[in-house]
DNA sequence: AACCATGCCGAATGATTATTCAGACGATCG
DNA sequence: CGATCGTCTGAATAATCATTCGGCATGGTT
């Protein structure tokens, strides 16, 4: 009689609990056994289903706004979601990462190739995805670590979670996304690990990516990117950027001298993968957004719900967005 | 958007907080208010019903040994409440008062007269019926105060709140149970206030009653029975009380001196009620159970496991129970 | 407008629940 | 037989949740 884990005392416990509404306390005094106990015995009941607790489904995704992004840019599956109107950039990528992983879980096959950018909403993503995973991905780090202070958000480090938590491999890029002199980055590119590594990306099948504008760029925000070069970058006609690639309206890569001064997944190789997921939260990304979809970039994009509102309307102003321009008229 | 009770908003918190297994202080970050708010919006969404909680049933009754008592002893309607063995009486109690509550509900109708004594056990019972009791009924005190030490135990305050729980009104007996002198306890009952409430137990219809044997009676235990009486019991063959009145084997009043010095619905009062539950916990009544229904003083038992299991044992021993023999002896 | 009644809010607080910890017990193995 | 796990327990404690409370806003009333 000491362990009794019968269902039947399960029950009686349960319904104490939750059915008569007793405390944990008066139900230890009840089955004599201390509060501990009883705690520990619901959450069995709760495991061995005696006790189920089931909620209205919520709708987390606004299938209005996605069926407009998927007939009017081609966005397959384009996934909007929910948001509220938050005024916070940290609340909208939450929203974003905890009802978008479930997606993203789906949108992975078992065996996949996954080329995975960095990014703060793709962090926030992947550490939403779930921990039981049992796929046997290839997880591949698509762009270099942007500087020598590891932080959660990059690529590396997310990549690493995501190999782990769906299960599978990771194969990092230990390399900086970006080197000062084209020589020193070429030379860095026929190393043996770093050629393994774009072999990987060129069999990717999927690919995960953020999407940058020129402003708010992770490369400008820890001063990689010095004004000379944004501005060169300005002139090329950049509106946004995927994996350290910058892309002008078109979503062709704009000449300048950082093209051959970046260690990521290439524009060629991007197109070439049939399922390439932008993950985007926050509404200043359309034009990025825009011209990475004409450049076929991006074929799905998980979004929150400000964001595809602020990319429908961009869309609307103009068959080919132009947002540069007034820019470039300051 | 300030006070926002939609469904939705509802669903959003209660599927973060019981599907999603965040705590409430995510909740709210999640949901742009105080923690305090999500407890309360969780309440609501149980209220409302989009958060369902339910338990597989638990059968707090043992149907074996309730159709034995009602082939064997005719009782009709037998509840036996499973209880365990706890050695602790006052467990015992809390469990038949518990899971009881609700076969008594069930068995009293809205308009019934209801003739309540007190006790432990009832006390228990009486506090675990529903609050929400819409009926009708008259509550009528089966019996006078043991002392005027006010416990919660006695049957002016149990009745008191059988009627504030059930609904309904409830008639008091505002005397003493046992009177001294015949002449005061005589001139008492023509009181108009008591005779009014003798009317209502001739009118009664249930009866709920518990049931002492002579050593562990109220009486002995509160000094209102002294030790000359108890022999003078003992000689004229109780084994048992059933609301202030002694009762030989055959369910039959003791003629001693205490018969005209109580004041308690009488054995022939009680014979005519068609309902007459007996409430008892513990193993030491069976000979005063058998007693009362032999001489067809309670028609049904609400009783604990370890209760039933001594009453059969003990109804077996003798078709005619006996057991006060082998006390006389002593 | 001034006033009250009402309802809602979140900070603080009180109450309840989950987890940690150290000890007890029992099974398994050398 | 110990020794050594592993498991289970309740007391203590940490973490979490519910309620109280005063403030603020709204809307109706004088």
């Amino acid at each position: 009689m000491p362990n009794d884990y019968s269902d039947d005392r399960l029950r009686l416990v349960a319904r104490l609990y939750y059915r008569d509404g007793l405390g944990q306390s008066e139900v230890a005094r009840f089955a004599r056994v201390s509060q501990a106990k009883v705690s520990r015995l619901l959450a069995l009941a709760r495991e061995r289903g005696i006790v189920r607790i089931t909620v209205a489904d919520y709708e987390p995704r606004r299938r209005d706004l996605e069926d407009q992004l998927q007939s009017r840019l081609g966005l397959k599956p384009a996934v909007v979601i929910k948001a509220g109107d938050h005024p916070d950039a940290a609340d909208l990528r939450r929203a974003v990462g905890h009802f978008g992983a479930a997606v993203m879980d789906s949108l992975i096959q078992p065996r996949d190739v996954v080329a995975l950018a960095g990014g703060r909403t793709i962090h926030e993503l992947v550490h939403h995805l779930p921990q039981a995973g049992n796929k046997t991905l290839t997880v591949v780090q698509a762009m270099g670590s942007v500087d020598s202070s590891v932080n959660a958000f990059d690529a590396q480090e997310v990549g690493r979670v995501m190999a782990q938590r769906l299960g599978g491999i990771f194969l990092a890029l230990n390399t900086p996304a970006f080197i000062p002199e084209k020589r020193t980055r070429d030379a860095l590119l026929e190393l043996e690990q770093v050629r393994g590594v774009h072999e990987n990306l060129d069999r990717a099948n999927v690919a995960v990516v953020g999407m940058g504008t020129l402003q708010n760029s992770v490369f400008v925000e820890r001063r990689v990117l010095d004004e000379a070069m944004v501005r060169e970058l300005e002139r090329a006609g950049a509106v946004g950027e995927v994996c350290g690639r910058f892309i002008d309206a078109n979503g062709n890569e704009c000449a300048t001298a950082w093209r051959d001064r970046v260690i990521s997944v290439q524009v060629l190789q991007l197109r070439k993968i049939p399922q390439v997921i932008g993950v985007v939260s926050g509404r200043d990304r359309s034009a990025a957004i825009l011209a990475a979809i004409k450049g076929h970039l991006i074929k799905s994009l998980i979004i929150d719900e400000g964001g595809a509102s602020a990319l429908l309307a961009a869309a609307s102003l103009a068959g080919t967005p132009t947002p540069r321009i007034t820019r470039k008229m300051k």
